[in-house]
DNA sequence: GCCAACGTTGGC
DNA sequence: GCCAACGTTGGC
């Protein structure tokens, strides 16, 4: 694990269940971010989400759905603690204790946008084309994303705020 | 609440 | 290992 170069990240949660104002709420701002329970996202959340990576933070199924803000990772993978724990909603009693398949990283809050950057204005925008979270059917919950759909991003959010 | 898209499960 | 049934995601 040798990379240097920062990368950027979407992560998808529904803001009733953790909000990004849920995260900049937290003790510092530093939450976990746990529940995720498909292989794919795993994956990526266990072999290459790094420490200083960038992550847009996505609400879905909201009023508004679209990117909240910003935030970084300030800790790699981990075991998810919330697939153990019969009291959470994350449980999953498949998931032997000696080898939990599940992870977490932490992510510290950053920013959030004035106004949401929706999905639709991500739709129309020509420089967002081929960004995964505007594609139909695209359910994975944690995308990577290119800088400059990055950077288009944070324009776009933080354009919002002027008004 | 609907339902399309897609992932997972399980019978064979 | 195929693939139909089932469950979940998530925009609308």
């Amino acid at each position: 694990m040798s990379k240097t170069r920062r990368r950027y990240w979407l992560f998808k949660t529904e803001p009733q269940t953790y909000s990004i104002a849920d995260l900049a709420a937290e003790a510092g701002g530093v939450g976990r971010w746990d529940g995720v329970r498909n292989y794919q996202a795993r994956n990526l959340l266990r072999d290459e989400v790094q420490v200083g990576d960038g992550v847009l933070v996505y609400h879905s199924s909201a009023d508004v759905i679209g990117v909240a803000g910003v935030a970084r990772v300030v800790r790699a993978g981990y075991v998810d603690p919330t697939q153990l724990d019969p009291e959470s909603s994350g449980f999953d009693r498949r998931a032997r204790p000696e080898a939990p398949p599940w992870v977490s990283v932490d992510l510290r809050h950053e920013e959030t946008f004035g106004e949401i950057v929706a999905m639709a204005a991500m739709r129309a925008d020509a420089r967002l084309a081929g960004m995964l979270v505007i594609k139909r059917g695209q359910r994975l919950s944690i995308q990577p994303v290119t800088p400059e759909h990055w950077r288009r991003v944070l324009v776009l959010g933080r354009r919002a705020v002027a008004t």
